[in-house]
DNA sequence: TTCATTTTGTGATTTTCGTCACAGGTTGAT
DNA sequence: ATCAACCTGTGACGAAAATCACAAAATGAA
């Protein structure tokens, strides 16, 4: 077990000193997930920020007893429910991994703790922030300003490989249409 | 011409020292805005943080000619187009005040410098983009969760300052869908 | 006040997409 | 290899919302 990917993934976001990069990854625990396995539950207040070294975690609300797909993270990304982590509210959402998946673990309080002693690590705390807003902007754009068809080109475009490990019936609810739009959707092209 | 409003709205964000406080607030130029003004155009670099004192900004995107608004920014919060104002892209977006309308610019470069000075305003950044960040998942999941119908009740029931203050027009596109659906939405209730 | 401009309401019609139903494929476990 | 469970494609149909057209109302400037 190695640290390679997780200190690059870290070092994506901002550069950090060898001492500040030590800190944050001693901080860590690796964790190995099974399909299908809940790493946040609706309900439960979340505390952790994952960082998704290999397979993918995929973010997803109830509506009505439909799943509703919000996010898909894969590797080298960090995900967590921000709102709830923040305010210590339950969760709205689920946090599941999609496929036999290996994630590290940030916990909240030992984070707040780095921050405090780490302008370094504060600073990432922030750029990751950035990152994470620009991203999230991204995407709720595409439904503010596109069709669906648009939406679908935007996704085969920029991020081929949801089409590739993530099922249509999946990718549906995350592009804001019914599968079967998707699968008539994409005969036309 | 005081400074309690933009002191009020930082503390907000995180609780700040009086030193930090001032190296923000002493940052900063109060500037009056025309209803109607300009303050990012599209295309242009976004350089800026602004603090809203009075009135309101609107944020939007042209798409085919038409105008697609994405936030309102009311008294007391912060807006920007924080893609441009991080890649130094060109902003794909407009921001113009909506009333003549008072705001605080805070410089990108001048903010990154604070940052570096101190922990303090560091740790404020990263608050505000943390409430940043919830702001726009909490919009985002209007458009993934909720219906048309639904997404109008969200409005009247958590944000209806939005109705007493914005056009029925303006406000279809916030919530992505055409005008006559609105009018037709609010007489069924 | 008056008049031009902008905003809103409403009906008729069209388009898009969701829902339902079902057939054919694929996958994975035993 | 076999079978169950799941996924995808496709047609028929209906519902929701967009578009178009225009009237009524509100707003603002001279």
């Amino acid at each position: 077990m190695t640290h390679r990917s997780l200190e690059a993934g870290i070092q994506s976001i901002a550069e950090l000193s060898r001492d500040a990069s030590d800190l944050l990854i001693c901080s860590t625990r690796q964790k190995p997930l099974a399909k299908g396995q809940v790493l946040l539950p609706e309900g439960q207040v979340c505390k952790t920020i994952w960082y998704v070294e290999k397979g993918y975690l995929r973010t997803f609300y109830n509506k009505d007893g439909k799943e509703i797909n919000t996010r898909f993270s894969f590797e080298n990304e960090f995900v967590t429910d921000l709102k709830s982590l923040r305010s210590g509210a339950p969760s709205a959402c689920w946090i599941q991994a999609g496929e036999a998946t290996v994630v590290w673990e940030f916990a909240k309080v030992t984070l707040l703790d780095l921050y405090r002693q780490s302008a370094e690590i504060e600073s990432f705390g922030r750029n990751l922030l950035e990152q994470m807003l620009v991203d999230q902007e991204d995407h709720a754009n595409l439904f503010r300003i596109h069709s669906p068809t648009e939406r679908y080109a935007y996704v085969v475009r920029h991020f081929p490989q949801l089409l590739q490990r993530v099922s249509l019936s999946q990718l549906s609810s995350y592009l804001g249409m019914a599968r079967e739009t998707v699968s008539r959707i994409r005969k036309n092209r």
